[in-house]
DNA sequence: GCATGTTAGTTTAATGTTGAACGATTTAGC
DNA sequence: GCTAAATCGTTCAACATTAAACTAACATGC
């Protein structure tokens, strides 16, 4: 692979770690995420009716958080869901700037028929690591600086 | 987290990992490529750029295949490399179907620049992995149906 | 040679994504 | 009370991304 370049022991080792964990983030992305297509829904638009499911009704800068994604974004993710009515879009009385963002009963349903089917395919996907390998896993993104907070 | 939905111990454990691996991804990614805004590059314009540094050129489809992007996309993030004089593309004389891209002097003097930085950066990132973290990441990411080809 | 099929690349529509500029609203300092 | 700063959301331009429909070039079988 690395024809042009020759780094120390230490970088090549930490590139071959970085490649190989964005190769599998990708990878399973890419086949966890496909019962999604049936329903039309981006990962995107499935990531804010999860948050909405499991969190309640949010606003978006805390979607944005959640998701690491950007306001704007969110904006739009949030007015594509809004206009299929599987989300609501309600001010917040004691703080005009918020809107509270909340699941319709469609969206509701959607989610909760959606989620189990996407915890199977993860189950499927990771199912087959054992105790040992989830704590090492745990213990390198520990390593790496994932921030829990958000 | 999860309010409404209680699933297995398995389960569980899978969607621990699922998002430990997610958010790693996310994080060191964003992290890792910030200093391309300094050269108005994006994410995908440096793993063509790198591609072609260190694979030669190549054809739009073989850089599809590299980067686990689709054709369309390839078009567009080449061409706009293109339109800065980073890249050029060659038909190929036998076959008029392909494309060759090929760094121009400029593409390759600005990857050549960028890369050691590029390394430097991961290295910081997963230096502190010991090579018994690397081994068991390497599993992992075997485990979970991560495929080499391409 | 020609019909058929395959492969490389383009285009288009729809959505996602960001950063920056902007408007509306609330809060803090005075 | 009033100004200044901070906060929430929108909008815009630019680019990314995909799937699907499309064109161009090659390959195969007859």
């Amino acid at each position: 692979m690395e024809l042009r370049y020759r780094g120390s022991e230490q970088e090549n080792r930490a590139l071959a770690a970085y490649v190989k964990l964005m190769r599998a983030a990708e990878c399973v992305t890419a086949r966890v995420h496909r019962h999604l297509a049936a329903e039309k829904l981006t990962v995107s638009q499935f990531g804010v009716l999860e948050a909405l499911f499991h969190l309640g009704p949010l606003c978006q800068r805390d979607l944005a958080c959640k998701l690491l994604k950007s306001g704007g974004n969110i904006t739009m993710v949030v007015a594509n869901l809004e206009r299929r009515e599987l989300v609501r879009r309600r001010r917040d009385a004691s703080d005009r700037r918020f809107y509270l963002v909340e699941l319709t009963a469609t969206g509701r349903a959607l989610i909760a028929k959606l989620f189990p089917r996407h915890v199977a395919g993860i189950a499927s996907e990771f199912g087959i690591l054992d105790a040992t390998e989830i704590r090492c896993l745990q213990a390198i993104c520990r390593k790496i600086g994932l921030r829990e907070e958000c």
